[in-house]
DNA sequence: AATTTTAATGCAAACGTTTTCATTTATTTA
DNA sequence: TAAATAAATGAAAACGTTTGCATTAAAATT
């Protein structure tokens, strides 16, 4: 049912040359005479020629494609990573082969698995948590992998691949420094959920780490995990905001929690950041539009998303010359307006 | 750099049979005797063996892969859409190329040519506003074309093409509609920006059509455009609601707008919907967990997403039994917190 | 002008499958 | 049991490129 359209021999016919030529002109046209190339070129048009990159790909070394595996579209901060990635790749003349894996690892393996059938010349993954089996497959074949978003929290973890992304346990840390830094004492923590997601894992130890350091332990009662899921924080933010005695803030493991904590408390008719100070990580977008801005950490997806098209590139275009190396992305500290210094319930200290 | 796997060849030779049989084996396990069967399922995992899916497409007709075209990947309904529709389709053994054009007509065409390239089995592209040489391409080549989200307004329009999607001229009508119902005259407008996208142009009519059957006209200066931009939308918003006399009730292009429109009257210390009654259209994520929830129209997203997996597979499969058709999907009006029957300002209603 | 070097090009093999056609083997029917 | 039919398999051509090698044409050097 599917027509073939006219092909390399035929350009070459029309134009008079030969399909080696013409093969060669498309993939690297200084290689050709100027006027050879040139009538190569008319005769493309005229045919309306289109390249086959499938055959190009079985003689060939490269097919022009990146996989990519995402936990999932639905999560503005993938999506602008996604979109800038994407983009970027497109300018270099990849497509981009897509898939999500639920936060599933398994599912993950397979989405991979299909990229290599496809001959994909590299994959990007996000995070640092995947199956062993990834690895060896794409090592036993020569594929590129890249993990963007968040460096392993041991620097000697994962030498052998490359990375770049943010320090989620630093994160975690500036995110609770900042809090206790407003005087709070009274603090809930409402985590992502840790298990198989070495992101929230992390965030976790820093938020923790912050306050041992600071010789502060949090109530057990006021921390909790949920799904990044904006009806699932709701419930659990209503439930801890109802209690007779209510923190004074919270810390939110991303912002789609935070979102979730913010609406709850306005629910509860509580004033923000009057009543309840809120700190979420990630500066997703509405971070800053929404009443009120949101108090968090930006993480730049756009910019990570455009050193992983770059590095993705030279990895494939030069293997030899680009060892395995971990860049870490920072991060900036957005204090709006869902946060403001602890003052004591009463009045005593107001003039 | 990249290195050959074992080949169909190789696992023939294990397995004790030709290569004919292996392919056959892995295009249509029926066709081949168990035994052999096994002996290749073997045979395969011994070697590690993976499907060259490029070789496979220079020979055969199929590549196993749809390109899909969408605007953005930063709309949480767009994402939505593209979460089910990949995971529906990957499934059903097929892989997604993916591209974003940003709303430009021209990068699209560039996405679809690169995805012929590919050789994909089928394009899918978003809404009904497309350089007419994509058709032409697609046509001569035979992969099959499905445009998803909107209807064209026109029924006779595009007949040749197949579409599943919402009426957004109805989603529209039923906004204003809606408003309308409450009692509010005092109404201001905020559209998409129309120019190139004909699902903003449709919704707009559709709400400019519902007021002229009731024989309201909107005040001019009260009806503006904007980008589907958080930050925009909510300058937009500010300038309307900081005038002496402003709107009872605001009518949003799509979600994005409303929360913006929400998040500026907040800011100005209005209350929803006591001070504004504010309505959405497509109740994206977080609409229906913000304070006040946001009165909308749902716009099925994840249900566009798995009819379309479904029918891309079908036209690809059996392309001569299903002729182009356009399956229309229901949407469902939300009417939650954001809105509330108009009540003049003066309490002399009021017991 | 004769030689050497370089730039363009063409020939033909190779890539790893699928698929047609022919052949063998197993099953059913007469 | 013989003949006819069906099922399973193999041999080999084909798919549209890329690329190593050989050749020719052009430019640079003696």
């Amino acid at each position: 049912m599917k027509n073939r359209g006219s092909t390399i021999t035929d350009v070459a016919r029309q134009a008079g040359t030969s399909s080696a030529t013409v093969s060669r002109y498309f993939s690297n046209p200084e290689s050709v005479h100027a006027d050879t190339g040139r009538r190569i070129e008319d005769a493309a048009n005229a045919l309306s020629y289109i390249r086959n990159r499938a055959a190009a790909a079985t003689r060939g070394q490269k097919t022009g494609t990146i996989g990519m595996v995402v936990p999932t579209f639905e999560s503005s901060i993938f999506a602008e990573l996604i979109e800038h990635l994407t983009t970027d790749l497109g300018a270099l003349g990849q497509t981009v082969l897509i898939a999500s894996n639920h936060y599933d690892l398994d599912r993950e393996v397979q989405a991979v698995k299909t990229f290599a059938e496809h001959g994909v010349d590299g994959v990007i993954l996000i995070g640092g948590q995947h199956d062993p089996a990834i690895n060896d497959l794409l090592e036993a074949r020569g594929i590129q992998l890249l993990c963007v978003w968040n460096l392993p929290q041991d620097k000697s973890d994962a030498p052998d691949i490359d990375v770049i992304g943010i320090d989620n346990f630093e994160l975690g840390y500036a995110a609770a420094d900042n809090i206790l830094d407003l005087g709070h004492r009274d603090i809930a923590c409402i985590f992502g959920i840790s298990d198989g997601n070495d992101r929230a894992q992390n965030r976790q130890k820093g938020i923790l780490s912050a306050f041992k350091d600071r010789g502060f332990t949090p109530p057990a009662h006021w921390c909790c995990e949920t799904r990044y899921d904006l009806r699932m924080a709701r419930v659990i933010a209503t439930d801890i905001l109802k209690q007779d005695h209510r923190p004074s803030a919270v810390i939110c493991g991303n912002d789609i929690i935070a979102f979730a904590t913010i609406w709850a408390a306005q629910q509860l008719g509580l004033n923000i950041p009057h009543d309840l100070s809120v700190m979420g990580i990630g500066d997703f977008k509405g971070a800053a539009e929404m009443h009120p801005p949101l108090s968090t950490i930006r993480i730049p997806a756009r910019f990570i998303g455009q050193m992983a098209a770059r590095r993705i590139m030279d990895l494939i275009n030069s293997p030899d010359e680009n060892p395995p190396r971990h860049l870490k992305i920072d991060f900036e500290i957005k204090m709006r307006k869902s946060t403001k210094p602890y003052l004591p319930p009463s009045g005593a200290s107001v003039e």
